[in-house]
DNA sequence: CCCCATCGTCGATGCGTATCGACGATGGGG
DNA sequence: CCCCATCGTCGATACGCATCGACGATGGGG
């Protein structure tokens, strides 16, 4: 027998409201998209029927017949050792913001690789795509160029031709941060960096980080060494190495593994601020967590990725955005962790 | 002009195959579900139109016709000041063990309350919901026993009739910590909790942990004090009031905030394990990242995020699995962080 | 040798919405 | 006073897939 009552258990149909607006199904699509002019009186009945029903349109069928699913996937790299913190703001605010322009977000895991990107692209299930953590030499630029949606990196590889990337400015961060060691008088300088498992993994930020530390460190004179996190984390013998080859403790850029750095400094009785000078890329929570709060550059997770999905949905309206780099600059805040000009 | 080619600019169909297999439409589809016999050779023939094509099902189209969407929802709560880590490690296992089921994962955030439950039940954006971060009286309990679909929680609120909840079980892990410490000789214990805005937004596991807590301190005789962690998660205040009342330090169970309380304890001079004792709730990470490792329950997100998904998809398979509470057990790790016995 | 059961495939239909063309009603200008 | 443009609504159709009933082909048993 043919349905044409609400009583089936699968939720109420547009038809439903429009049966009980006394209307045509077709107004009632009207009445939702304004894509057509509605009398007052009409679009009361249909919202009045909606309310009561409390209908909710079935967004496979708004997919399949509109073209467009309101949801946007983001490709998440969860295994890495990343800041989590991080990662969470990116992601909150990527959903905020995507929940403003009334769509959803799909989580889609890095490890899948361009197997992810082909599918939710393929099986229509997004709108457009994020890809977080970009490596230098990534295999899903070429793939993001003709993958039939929309896609905006968080980072920048080596070919960004054509693409539309959004980062935090590490390359000025890293030029920000030995310039502010340089002016405090330092000439000594160790950039605690990321270890084989970030660098082997070619993430985009290092290359970029190392470029505007090296070229900083040129401009000021200053001595700069390269010390990556061993893969445990555990820095007590990388610092060591640093002190035994020294008179005095260096200056530390932290690029990573701030608490890890802090909880080392302190087992060896070293304090930032007093004993060595401490500067860092990370969180402003971050800094403000250690033992002395540390001056850093804040990678601003949160505004990189306001503007990403934003520039995004820009995209998404038509308004057709030309791709390029949209970097988020960099700034020091001063905290405690650096000793003053003797 | 009506359609017969794939020349459109928008993705093969399952007709498109059909053709190129020289089947028809319904054999492709029968090819891929596996709902009915199909020779071998048939199904080669469609296999290959599928990989020359490149071939993905339309998602939209297939939830209107199938009545399901392959997606299941993960209700986050960003906004909560509760370790990142945890919560990452609970999506990202949660979105593998959806990703071997060949599922999706949508993210909701957990301040769309109710209406966010609604919405994706509604709309059918999905098959089944997690939801995290259960409140002991929450109104998203009442709304999930007639939402259509299967809802987990992980964690317990007070009222779990009918419900499906997993979730770490606090109130043992409490119970063995406090007993940790009385096996050390400790008599003077205080419990670093969480603070207003966790307690306010009545998170589940708190009481559940004092619970534990308490029991277990009674049961050994050791004093308890409960002293929360204020707002701003500076704990040297905190710190200094609990010394002033005291001949010599307590012994600390440190529930939340383990980096600003080891920050704070360096501050003070004091070293875990050699002048105190102190045993937390948190990842084994958490407790190896700091200057002593700690003592600690781990609270073992993966395995609770993945024996909750695993039995919702045992929900979904059909093989109706009773309702009820499962708690994964909880067990401490001892490392450095406990003084030894006098 | 014929009948019937099983296997493998096909055509047709429905899922719920967006959108297009049509058309009656309304109102202003000639 | 009539014609035409605009406004508001309707009916029909397409979107891509899953599913159901039908049906030809095949093979075994009587």
């Amino acid at each position: 027998m043919p349905r044409t009552t609400s009583s089936g258990g699968s939720g109420p149909t547009s038809k439903d409201v429009a049966r009980i607006a006394g209307v045509s199904q077709s107004t009632v699509s009207y009445v939702m998209s304004g894509k057509r002019p509605i009398s007052a009186k009409t679009r009361k009945l249909v919202e009045d029927a909606i309310a009561q029903l409390t209908y909710e349109p079935h967004a496979g069928a708004r997919a399949l017949a509109g073209q467009r699913t309101s949801v946007i996937a983001v490709v998440v790299p969860f295994a890495t050792p990343v800041s989590a913190h991080g990662l969470m703001s990116f992601v909150e605010e990527i959903a905020l913001v995507a929940r403003a322009h009334d769509h959803d977000v799909l989580l889609v895991t890095a490890d899948e690789g361009i197997a992810g990107l082909r599918r939710v692209a393929g099986r229509r299930l997004c709108d457009a795509v994020v890809v977080m953590e970009v490596r230098t030499d990534d295999d899903r630029v070429a793939v993001a160029r003709d993958l039939g949606v929309p896609v905006l990196f968080i980072g920048v590889p080596d070919d960004s031709e054509k693409l539309h990337c959004n980062d935090f400015d590490f390359e000025s961060a890293a030029d920000l941060l030995v310039g502010e060691l340089a002016a405090a008088g330092e000439r000594d300088v160790v950039v605690v960096a990321w270890g084989d498992d970030t660098t082997s993994r070619d993430i985009n930020y290092v290359p970029r980080f190392e470029r505007g530390a090296r070229r900083s460190a040129q401009r000021h004179g200053v001595a700069l060494e390269w010390a990556p996190v061993p893969a445990d984390r555990v820095l007590d013998p990388l610092l060591e190495d640093v002190l035994a080859g020294r008179e005095a403790p260096p200056a530390l850029v932290v690029a990573t593994a701030l608490p890890e750095a802090m909880g080392a400094l302190a087992r060896r009785g070293l304090r930032p601020g007093t004993d060595l000078s401490l500067v860092a890329l990370c969180t402003a929570a971050e800094a403000q967590a250690q033992a002395v709060a540390v001056t850093a550059c804040s990678q601003h997770p949160r505004d990189v990725s306001r503007r990403a999905v934003t520039r995004l949905f820009r995209l998404l309206d038509g308004a057709g955005a030309p791709p390029g780099v949209e970097l988020f600059p960099a700034e020091v805040t001063r905290r405690d962790s650096v000793r003053p000009r003797p």
